[in-house]
DNA sequence: ACCATAGGCAAGCAACTGCTTGCATGACAA
DNA sequence: TTGTCATGCAAGCAGTTGCTTGCCTATGGT
């Protein structure tokens, strides 16, 4: 069950879900009540547990979260991996080439 | 009226108007009946006249489309420049470094 | 056993989206 | 002007989305 592209490109359409994408970023492994917590503390959101949690199976679908289970907790990591789908699809030039010899 | 972040998201959520990227990357300064035309033609897809210039306003809200007036023709130009957000945003570890200095 | 905790499932609902339909505008040609 | 071509505008409609509500399962602590 590979994600398919639309998938990703649908489940960055959300603002919530791409704040639990920055939150995930910032501090790895984290369970669905810890994101809720900090969703609100630090994004200013107001999203319910359930809100959250359905959050994270479409982003779970687009393969843009992993998961692993360990007794009663599941622990939620990102995967940017399937962002190179955008880049690789519309050539983005780099804004400033490091290895440039003029 | 500089495009907001979840504007270009939300552009390319859509499938018909990642196709029209598409298109616009592969030949660009289409109109809007070229490209209603070559989208049939190449990409399989029965859109509209009017389906298609409303993914062209998104297009055009999220800064993904830049557009450019000439007589009764309205050429579409692709701006690939909003995408920077999204590497931007979660950073994406270089698949490949080409000035890797082992 | 009992209870609290972490999470899952599913129906219902309001809001949004993409598309159609129909008419209007503006530019060029005869 | 008259007609045609390329595009614009707006109301309405069906399908989808995000969220809530309520109940359920399972794990761990006491």
């Amino acid at each position: 069950m590979v994600p398919g592209v639309g998938d990703v490109f649908r489940a960055l359409a959300d603002p919530t879900r791409r704040a639990i994408l920055d939150e995930l970023q910032e501090r790895s492994g984290q369970t669905l009540f810890e994101l809720v917590s900090r969703l609100v503390m630090r994004h200013g959101l107001t999203s319910s547990r359930q809100a959250v949690s359905q959050h994270l199976d479409v982003l779970e679908a687009a393969g843009l979260v992993r998961t692993r289970r360990e007794g009663r907790y599941k622990f939620h990591d990102l995967d940017t991996a399937p962002l190179r789908a955008i880049t690789d699809r519309w050539r983005i030039d780099p804004q400033e080439d490091p290895c440039a010899s003029p």
